[in-house]
DNA sequence: TGTGGTTTAATGGTTGAACCAATTTAACGG
DNA sequence: CCGTTAAATTGGTTCAACCATTAAACCACA
């Protein structure tokens, strides 16, 4: 099995390494970036490209451009939006991983009240769609795989909440979780495993458990979270 | 106190209206939009215009761009990020309230769960900066104002959870509250309850306290979801 | 003195046209 | 019927010019 070619096209080489600027603090808040004309030709891309990078990084929160003015970098801390998150795990990696600690709290917490709320909120097919899920993953025969499958158990509780916001959520943390995901590989678990802590959730979800599925929830999540820090040596905290 | 005149420019308008498609159907899921040199003249813009807005409609997981085939729209629960949640806000406003609602929702988990972190992870500089938000609270004067800071209030309890999710999820939710903030502005309570409310709730983060911490913005966020419904006439679920 | 208007330079916003590159579709030949 | 090739379609990029807004410098008048 192979991985798909990322062809990553100009603009985006562009907002790359712009953002890198930003993050590794080169632009600093408050700072004008220069000037179009300018910029793209040190790019060595044409303005209009360039102006489509500059367009993401406003609707990310980290510049904002005001006619006449400039493009000023912003505090991203202030403004950054939760897609920032992802760019960040990718600029630093290995070299923060608090980054990382922060991701997999934040999933405890969205994880479990996921469950809470879909053990509310589900409809007979939201179950069967998530058993067909489950289903997949027990069988799915490479790792690439296992991971689209394991998210797409997160999407399908989402959507058993019927709430917007967290359907939505869900689609950004994986978003952020896409720029690990080799990392991740190394720390997948065995699909049986897998398959029999996510079937306690459903089970309780089914049930309209919120005890239960928050239990189970916790339980999966642990498991997943003790597997990537133990790969990337992370001391687990004690809280 | 005047309000900040809204200057759209010519791709963000583009945005809006193509968005507006998305939303209400006319494009669907997998539908092709029209290729950008016919979309650029109907719309009566120029095609790099029209390209800045479709670079931000693909950031935000409503289109999908492939050279050679077309510009393809997306099924928007299964992409869209957290920051559409604002612009749907926009569209479908009054039309559908259940957005609100599941705002609102949302709004309560992660409030108590800013709460418990910062609780736990708050340092005495952190105290001090939420104090000071709480302050100038008390003397706003006019209500764009209170609303402005009662935001910073969980900016600066976000800041103090020392968790770049959180940080950045309260950004994201920030801009999605922007887009009905006009709505909001009649609902918004008197300075001197916001006071008293807020500050159990830094009292209770002082102390390390998780558990009143979370209770005291528990009270907080009824409060403000009560004042809100009321005027939406949002009849209040029981849980 | 300072308030407000005017000019000017800098900078982003928009436009039009041309050409490159990837993809899809149709045509072709075995 | 299938694989290859050619053409058409569509997004990607570039160039050059002009418009609109902003900020700063300057000026005029009270």
């Amino acid at each position: 099995m192979f991985e798909p070619i990322r062809k990553v096209n100009t603009s985006e080489q562009a907002l790359l390494q712009i953002q890198a600027r930003i993050f590794d603090g080169t632009y600093k808040a408050g700072d004008r970036l220069p000037p179009e004309r300018e910029l793209s030709v040190e790019l060595g891309i044409n303005r209009n490209t360039l102006r489509e990078a500059l367009k993401k990084l406003e609707h990310m929160g980290l510049v904002v451009t005001r006619q006449g003015d400039g493009t000023r970098v912003l505090d991203f801390y202030q403004n950054a939006g939760i897609d920032v998150l992802g760019s960040l795990l990718l600029d630093q990696a290995r070299g923060d991983l608090r980054v990382i600690e922060d991701l997999f709290e934040a999933r405890e917490l969205v994880g479990k009240e996921l469950a809470r709320s879909a053990a509310l909120n589900r409809d007979e097919d939201d179950v069967e769609r998530m058993r067909e899920v489950i289903e997949d993953i027990a069988s799915a025969p490479e790792i690439p795989e296992v991971q689209r499958l394991e998210y797409l158990f997160f999407h399908e509780l989402a959507l058993s909440t019927h709430n917007l916001f967290y359907i939505f959520l869900i689609n950004s943390i994986k978003r952020a979780y896409m720029n690990f995901r080799d990392l991740y590989a190394t720390a997948s678990g065995n699909p049986k495993r897998i398959r029999e802590l996510q079937d306690a959730v459903v089970d309780a979800v089914e049930r309209g458990s919120t005890r239960d599925a928050v239990r189970e929830m916790k339980k999966y999540l642990g498991h997943g979270k003790r597997l990537m820090f133990k790969t990337l040596k992370i001391p687990l905290k004690k809280r």
